[in-house]
DNA sequence: TCGTAAACGAGACGGTACGTCCTGTCTTAAC
DNA sequence: GTTAAGACAGGACGTACCGTCTCGTTTACGA
């Protein structure tokens, strides 16, 4: 049994660093985010922070699933238009109203050549989001709307690739996006007389 | 006249902290990329680089351009398709083979987050991107291989969006993916009778 | 109540600075000193120097009060040439004996134009040893050796004066020194009868 | 022969850099002198000073010898207290009256440690003082006004110094001090039985 | 109720790198 | 061949953070 022993650890401190780490990561990005401000900020030590993180790519990771959690499946909604406009335009507005928007932005430069964020990332949320698409399209096969050869990883790109380079490269990420996408990838993947 | 006086900067100063720096940059990436350790390498002192250029980011962005700036527009092929692929095929390849890939991958995550190395990046590489698609696409527009509103835009990210989600979250950059994402791309854009 | 809060500085580390610095010292002078070595032969970081010190001239000061406060007051030994004799030879045996010497001739460029050494410096040190002159001539005009309007402060720089010459100008330290200076301030040049 | 080629040395540039330096050294001191900085000043190039001086210890000693260069014998006044006042007054007027005062103070922490400036001072100046002593001090013995076994070193030390501590450790410098100096060296401070 | 054990805020520790400054040398065009 | 200008390699400066390590104190659990 793990036994606990000895003063448990604070609730309250945890709390601090991980808003203060979202403050400074938004305000200045990752890389000029140092682990001596977030302490500061939180007023909390350093120990109180490595004991829970060891790293931080660990503790911007953590703010990042923190974000990317409250992720919710699309329910049948009969048209497979509708939920693939649901899907990336759920998408678009947590970036866009939500503070995953900023962090996302200071963290995309660490998953390339960040292992330590970049992996658990994909296993995570990239993952989740391409089983999605794909529960999405099964049941656009299944309806008749989509052709049965359609290929999920390359639709997942052609969804998401560019809402991320948008975000990276500039550009609108206005509600607009989402539909434009999709009729795109529709007009693709459907059968001949969808259009 | 803007007289030279005094000793000119050497150009192999020049060039050694360029090569230095694109090989720790490909190393180590750009967050442990540390210009001491440039300068250590190219044989050279620190000051010869701060003269150069003021930061760490506008020497990475140097690398970048100098990388990129082989571009070769795509000639008339005669056939849509084949320009598209030729296109996308030359971005993957520059990604795959070239030094540009581990580079980018490098600065991937400044692009969002650092205007110093984003907005110079975005007004000269993505800028000239979209143009080049765009011509290929005005010649399919003229020879009837494309529809007439086909959003160049839109047809861009799709096209290199995935290419750099890729680079990103993981997964193949292999050469099938350029024909894969043009086919995908006409299907959608082309007019009825193409498909 | 000035609570200690935090880790308490490590005495350790404050002797390790001192002596490494009183080497360097004596081996390169004032000039050539340079706190990088002086922490890397202390085996301690630059910042827990500047932690302690602010200069490098107060660290140097610091060595030197260090060395002098050994400084031990003249008993009443009958005799005012005996008394004045041994006040000399103390600072003499001082400058050749111990380290005080070296470090002495090292500072000794510091006095006049950089008043962060030379103030303190006067103030405890050279304000004790007139004051040691000072009770020693009193002594030895209350026994009637001394004339009663001997002037104490000229009494001293005619003391001490020509031992720092020495050290600064070259010229033996030795131990003879002392008694001649102490007979030609007692006895004068002048032949008997121009007083 | 050595026939003068190419452009010919100019003495408007060495004047100007002597005099940059003067200032400088009494502006700040000879450890915080840089070369950059007399350069700029003298509106020359580093290399122009390099040319003629092959440190900055060397420049500094050129700037001594030329203060202390106009040195005048005493001449035979016919009393031995009056030529040593004259001697003792001129060192105090020079130190006091002229820029010699500021720049001894500024390279006196350089006599001790630094061979390069304190030999050359030791072999000329101190030396020309040391025979002017003597020949004042002979010329009183021949007199019958002094001991025919007075010290020359120690008369010299006594009366310097004092001068030099004061200019290093603080006090009076003022013309009433060579009168004092002179009159204990020549009475001494025993009562008169003593000896 | 009293240890005992771990977490707490604080801040010092040995290090590494920063960006600046200066050194003494070298390289140019102008004279 | 010297000049002013200024770039060069090198190296120290004083500062900022890193991740670790004491401190004295606080908080909970089990004896």
């Amino acid at each position: 049994m793990p036994i606990r022993r000895g003063r448990p650890r604070s609730d309250a401190a945890h709390q601090a660093i991980l808003d203060a780490a979202r403050e400074l990561l938004i305000e200045v990005g990752f890389t000029r985010l140092k682990l001596e401000h977030v302490a500061a900020r939180a007023g909390v030590g350093k120990a109180t922070i490595y004991r829970r993180w060891p790293s931080k790519e660990s503790l911007a990771l953590d703010l990042l699933l923190e974000l990317t959690s409250p992720y919710i499946a699309i329910p049948d909604l009969g048209s497979t238009r509708d939920e693939l406009e649901t899907l990336v335009g759920s998408i678009i507005r947590a970036l866009t109203m939500t503070p995953l928007g900023p962090v996302m932005r200071a963290l995309l430069s660490q998953f390339a050549g960040n292992p330590a964020i970049g992996d658990p990332f994909r296993a995570t949320v990239v993952r989740a989001r391409r089983e999605e698409v794909a529960r999405v399209m099964a049941r656009g096969v299944a309806r008749g709307d989509l052709r049965p050869d359609a290929d999920v990883e390359i639709a997942t790109e052609l969804l998401v690739g560019p809402i991320y380079f948008r975000l990276m490269f500039g550009g609108d990420l206005s509600p607009r996006l989402g539909p434009q996408l999709v009729e795109t990838l529709l007009a693709g993947y459907a059968v001949a007389v969808e259009r």
